[in-house]
DNA sequence: AAAAAAAATTAAAATATTTTAAGAAATCAG
DNA sequence: CTGATTTCTTAAAATATTTTAATTTTTTTT
């Protein structure tokens, strides 16, 4: 018989962030060692369950400007990313790609929505560098939560901290000017500047490349 | 020993939306019926774990203009609306009002980060019109999830949902125009329209309210 | 390393949106 | 019900942002 975590202790585990250190997931596994690392840094999760989790995914490796999904097709996989960039977009009414998401090291990408319900996917998912990702599918995704149940913590940490972070990126969308979304990116996000095309940040900050020319010569110059 | 819900399990709940009924549940404690066929409609929830619900949460009526929540105040509770229509909103910078959200019935309201973390709210939140909640707070809600354990799977979805949605939200705000997110809203939430001011709107979709009078007009004669 | 392609910058003209101001319509308080 | 207040609308002027187009810089390909 299992113990369940209650709500309170998974949030002193969130906000502690204790870590534990991996010994026995080395060498040809190393990209499994930063998953690990990553859900350990949120919830506690043995080494043993720990070792449990290379059934699940596999491995990855995209080049640049290649894609992992493409908008139409049934997402059949949720990715992790190992190292490197991708950028998610939706092509609009007029043909423009807009840009609304960029994931690096550590975040999890997908289209959920079409993951979960076998419908088509609204959303691009393209590398913007070699990237290297893990990858699960469905049938082991719905195993991964019974047969590891500690697990569903983590992913409920996941969404609400997805929820959290989206609801206050609406809430500066929309009372930030361009400039000052632009700000803030550099504030939380500075790597971003050196990996992503500055096409595809106007394009998610909603502005024109042209536009965010300017934005930047101006505050260069002051 | 419980017998845990597999994630195949709670989704399938979910898609197919099966819904029970309850008998015992009536006269006075008609609100918790609202928020009881709300979780049903998401997960199964035996009509005794339902009935014990009623411990974990209060009732508030507020009136129009009345805040539950001001920024700066720390977030002692989380709200699930039974009936009424209220706002979130932040101040800017500037001083400035910019409504994030409104509230319907069945629907969860909160500055959720300050509930978790105890931290100050950066949220406003306030009544449009007479407004019915049940709220609950922190030390019920830990007790809630070890007691009853089904509802985190209603919350996982809760935040699941609030995920995907906002993801799409700023799509959205990205890639469509003031006029565009106005008639889509009117497609979405088309009661909004009657019970909103048009200058929360207005605020809601980026715009100034004199700049939705100009969209209402030309779409009105078009 | 050179040629070709893609991305970034600059500036001027065009368009979208805000600001200001005033009047009309709707709602509120007594 | 009536006056007072708030909200909504309209229009003109001001500002922000996009579009277009040409040039420079950077990256990719050969």
């Amino acid at each position: 018989m299992r113990k369940s975590l209650s709500s309170f202790q998974f949030l002193e585990t969130f906000f502690i962030g204790s870590r534990f250190v991996l010994s026995d997931i080395e060498g040809e596994h190393g990209m499994y060692k930063t998953l690990i690392e990553h859900i350990q840094n949120h919830i506690k999760l043995s080494d043993q369950s720990a070792s449990r989790l290379v059934d699940y995914f596999e491995s990855k490796e995209i080049n640049k400007k290649e894609y992992l999904l493409k908008a139409g097709a049934i997402s059949r996989f949720e990715y992790f990313i190992v190292r490197g960039c991708l950028r998610v977009f939706v092509i609009d009414a007029k043909g423009v790609e807009n840009n609304i998401r960029f994931g690096t090291e550590n975040w999890w990408i997908g289209d959920f929505t079409s993951f979960l319900k076998k419908e088509p996917a609204s959303y691009f998912i393209q590398a913007i560098e070699k990237t290297e990702v893990l990858l699960i599918n469905r049938i082991k995704w719905d195993r991964l939560f019974s047969e590891i149940p500690e697990i569903a913590f983590y992913f409920h940490i996941m969404f609400q901290n997805a929820a959290l972070g989206q609801q206050s990126k609406i809430a500066q969308h929309i009372s930030y000017t361009p400039e000052q979304r632009y700000q803030d990116l550099i504030e939380k996000r500075p790597e971003l500047l050196q990996r992503v095309p500055q096409k595809y940040i106007a394009s998610y900050l909603g502005i024109t490349p042209e536009f965010l020319s300017m934005i930047r010569k101006k505050i260069s110059t002051s």
